[in-house]
DNA sequence: CGGCATCCCAAGCGATACTG
DNA sequence: CAGTATCGCTTGGGATGCCG
């Protein structure tokens, strides 16, 4: 009756606790990007607002301030004459570097698949140009 | 150390193209759980509805809508006599797999380091119980 | 059963202006 | 430089009801 290898027994709810809860840390168009940008070492705030396009102060300092209170990220203030202040991976932080290089990993696949590069060759410099270090 | 392996030349914008490109696939509360629900099987829609905690049906047709639109699932209408209609993930939908998997990961590792659980036992068997097909 | 229509709310984000 | 405050827009999402 086509629906062979289902078991007719509900999927309990599979991983949504732990997928929804690491979503929760990935979620917003810039919490992953913020991840992102400081796995190859601390960042200060204005070098995230550049780095990261155009994202706004706002934004940016709420995303930090939950990363921060999840443990992700930490803040260290240098109390220079123009104030300091950089942001760095926790241990934590770092768990969570695969699930990104995964999911650009994903994306990549997605290009080509559907959308298409012109060539294999810039397909895949753009893959190796997005997971270098820095 | 502080500031040591940071170059000062920006870290151009890392993977935000690779990264936001899967992330829009990957993002809202039910797309990822919707993915991860049909990884081992097809789905019909209110099975779906039943598996992922309680989405609303309008949310949940809106992802799958979606999700058609990006060639990352299929849906199969079977014309029986009370409709039926059967999701499944494309080839491309099945790159994304990965990617999740390095979430719930992820997600397992916070709980471990942050939350805890009571002992490490019982965290292994739920991130088991997440990851095995069905 | 599958799914669209409507209403309505809350969160996320951007822009601008302002402070320490 | 590193934010905070305010405003207003846009989306995602829940609830309910209706339709094929």
């Amino acid at each position: 009756m086509a629906l062979k290898m289902r078991k007719n027994k509900s999927l309990q709810p599979p991983a949504p606790c732990l997928l929804a809860e690491c979503m929760q840390v990935i979620a917003g168009a810039w919490a992953p990007n913020v991840i992102w940008c400081l796995r190859s070492g601390p960042r200060r705030f204005s070098e995230l607002r550049a780095d990261i396009p155009p994202v706004s102060a706002k934004v940016l300092s709420a995303r930090l301030k939950e990363l921060e209170e999840r443990d992700v990220i930490v803040r260290h203030v240098r109390p220079t004459s123009p104030p300091s202040v950089e942001y760095e991976l926790t241990e934590i932080g770092q768990e969570l570097i695969p699930a990104l290089e995964g999911i650009v990993r994903g994306g990549h696949k997605l290009k080509i698949r559907s959308g298409y590069y012109p060539s294999k060759a810039e397909a895949d410099s753009n893959l190796a140009q997005a997971l270098e270090p820095a």
